[in-house]
DNA sequence: GCTATTAATCGTAATATTGCGATATAACGA
DNA sequence: TCGTTATATCGCAATATTACGATTAATAGC
């Protein structure tokens, strides 16, 4: 099958595993790492800074992006991507809640 | 390809990529949401509550219980799972000092 | 011992993801 | 205009994931 059954499931459910989902690959935290570490919101560094192919580069971005973890202007030739801080203060919320209520359970095995 | 290159990130990079994939799919954050919610840490109920087969969840289970994320003692028959409120507390700490830099982040585009 | 119940594992088909090179697009400067 | 630079998109191959049914293993109750 390899589909997964997002019907089974609610849309909250399914957003923040989406999210979760773009975070979970070390190339897209490196990258998010990086855009946040140089505050200039540096584009085609990233490239140099990860050692992965531009193209492939390209589409973790395009990635980060589809969910609204960053955001990107264009500025002449180049594209300066940065953090979309509305976004990250809701999936942090929305993380802490789970882990929240995670963490108050009982532990009983 | 779709062979991560997991040797161009840093360990710590690789590992909280590892928690978010399989945080990023709604049929385990609903496993999580349900043992959490059902405190006596019911365990074939799940396959009930959520429309999986039993062999679907017996894998999200145990792809949960590699992370950490939960744990598992067998109970006669049956299996009692309930969250690992160590492990979380450790993740809680790992996501929020990401989400933390990246909201203190300069917004600059 | 036999049978029912519960959960894990195996084998598999369908689909998704990852990564790359090649190509396209778009803006700048000479 | 032309070449350069920067980024996005396309097409592809390799691998991973998701889900299921069938089977196995292990325990409880008779």
């Amino acid at each position: 099958m390899g589909l997964t059954k997002t019907e089974n499931f609610t849309q909250e459910q399914n957003a923040l595993a989406s999210v979760a989902k773009v975070i979970g690959h070390p190339a897209r935290i490196a990258i998010l790492e990086h855009i946040i570490k140089s505050q200039s919101c540096v584009c085609g560094s990233i490239v140099d800074e990860i050692g992965l192919a531009q193209s492939t580069i390209s589409q973790h971005l395009a990635e980060l992006k589809r969910v609204g973890l960053i955001q990107g202007t264009i500025e002449g030739t180049s594209v300066c991507y940065c953090v979309n801080v509305e976004t990250w203060e809701s999936f942090k919320n929305q993380f802490n809640t789970l882990f929240d209520s995670a963490i108050k359970g009982i532990e009983c095995c």
